[in-house]
DNA sequence: TGCAGACAAGAGTCGTCCAA
DNA sequence: TTGGACGACTCTTGTCTGCA
């Protein structure tokens, strides 16, 4: 995956050769919803509408004003008479039957009395009949949110459920057996075994600073097979190690290590990666200033040496670092990273 | 009470996989 | 070939907890 092309991002990953253009567009958040077609009566939320051949409904609804209602299939207003204008007209017909006027509509330009009260008579009616329709689709739309709501509280409280659960027990990935654990894992002279912590996480990171030097941790993630990160992985060997340690420790199953890794302990690693390199940036900075109190006084200059810090051995920060505690100085974080490519 | 460390959440970015 | 889904890492911000 390694390509003699590589560019860095503002944060410091390597993208070696790009292979697609992912442009940044606005969350779905920031968009403003889609725009329903449904009357504004129905738009109370959102929400797309529950049937998609609503947007027909509501076109016909046109057509339905001031005529009669005949291309309600669930509805069975019709009367015999309506036989012909219904023959000539299709529900599936598009713009032109909206604009066109319905044929019905030609009766009511009859000179007879008698059909200009039908025609009026049928005109309420039809006005009550989109109000019905109306009123159906806002309580059906209102109960399918209630019901969502509800929902999702529900869906909520299971996945709280579940994570605590799976954060908070080992038993699930612990061995029921004994057998087949090592008694010893070494590092050097060290059994990593005997180190003592409060929990599995504060284990991992105690054998991670036991196995790694602070160097290494701030200027390293942990392995992967993905190339196309600013900084190196971890030493696999050692990290072959830990892995024999945690499971040795807490006598989790083979099968199961993977899972309980992926879900347990990979999470913390990073954050104590990232918080390694936080930290080594604040003891830097502390350090800076600590120079700059003992350089800017020269009547202080004569004072007893133990104002004067020697820099420890883990104090000395990487070349990004380095580039990282100078941009944070700075204020510019758009040119961090840029000098600690391979 | 202040500080340091651990942890969590979320946004941003990228690569890979896979279905259309 | 394209775009969505997903996983992974980085970084920021904030909260919680233990300790001196």
């Amino acid at each position: 995956m390694n390509s003699a092309k590589r560019t860095v991002t503002s944060r410091g990953r390597v993208i070696a050769h790009p292979k697609r253009f992912t442009p940044t567009t606005p969350s779905p958040l920031q968009l403003p919803p889609p725009q329903l077609p449904l009357s504004p009566l129905l738009q109370t939320t959102a929400d797309p509408p529950l049937n998609p051949k609503a947007v027909d409904l509501n076109r016909k609804r046109k057509r339905l004003v001031g005529s009669k209602v005949t291309h309600m299939p669930s509805l069975t207003f019709d009367d015999e008479s309506d036989d012909e204008a219904d023959d000539d007209s299709d529900v599936s017909e598009d713009d032109d039957i909206v604009n066109q006027p319905a044929k019905k509509i030609m009766r009511t330009t009859s000179s007879c009395p008698a059909f200009d009260k039908e025609n009026i008579d049928i005109t309420d009616n039809n006005e009550r009949i989109n109000m019905n329709i109306n009123n159906v689709y806002i309580k059906l739309n209102t109960s399918f949110n209630d019901n969502m709501k509800k929902f999702e509280k529900r869906f909520n409280r299971l996945t709280s459920a579940c994570l605590s659960s799976k954060n908070s027990s080992l038993d699930q990935f612990k061995s029921s057996s004994a057998d087949g654990f090592q008694l010893e894992v070494l590092c050097g002279s060290v059994n990593l075994l005997d180190v003592c912590a409060r929990n599995y996480g504060d284990y991992a990171r105690q054998i991670l600073r036991i196995l790694y030097t602070t160097e290494e941790l701030c200027s390293s993630i942990l392995p992967t097979d993905s190339t196309h990160f600013a900084r190196k992985p971890l030493d696999i060997v050692r990290f072959r190690k830990f892995h024999d340690a945690i499971r040795n420790k807490y006598r989790i199953a083979s099968n199961k290590y993977d899972e309980f890794y992926h879900f347990c302990l990979r999470r913390k690693l990073v954050d104590f990666l990232c918080d390694e390199r936080k930290r080594q940036i604040k003891r830097k900075e502390k350090l800076t200033n600590n120079r700059q109190q003992q350089q800017q006084p020269t009547h202080l200059q004569e004072a007893p040496s133990h104002h004067q810090q020697q820099p420890r051995h883990d104090e000395q920060l990487p070349v990004h670092d380095q580039q990282q505690l100078s941009n944070t100085a700075k204020n510019d974080s758009s040119t961090e990273n840029t000098n600690h490519l391979d």
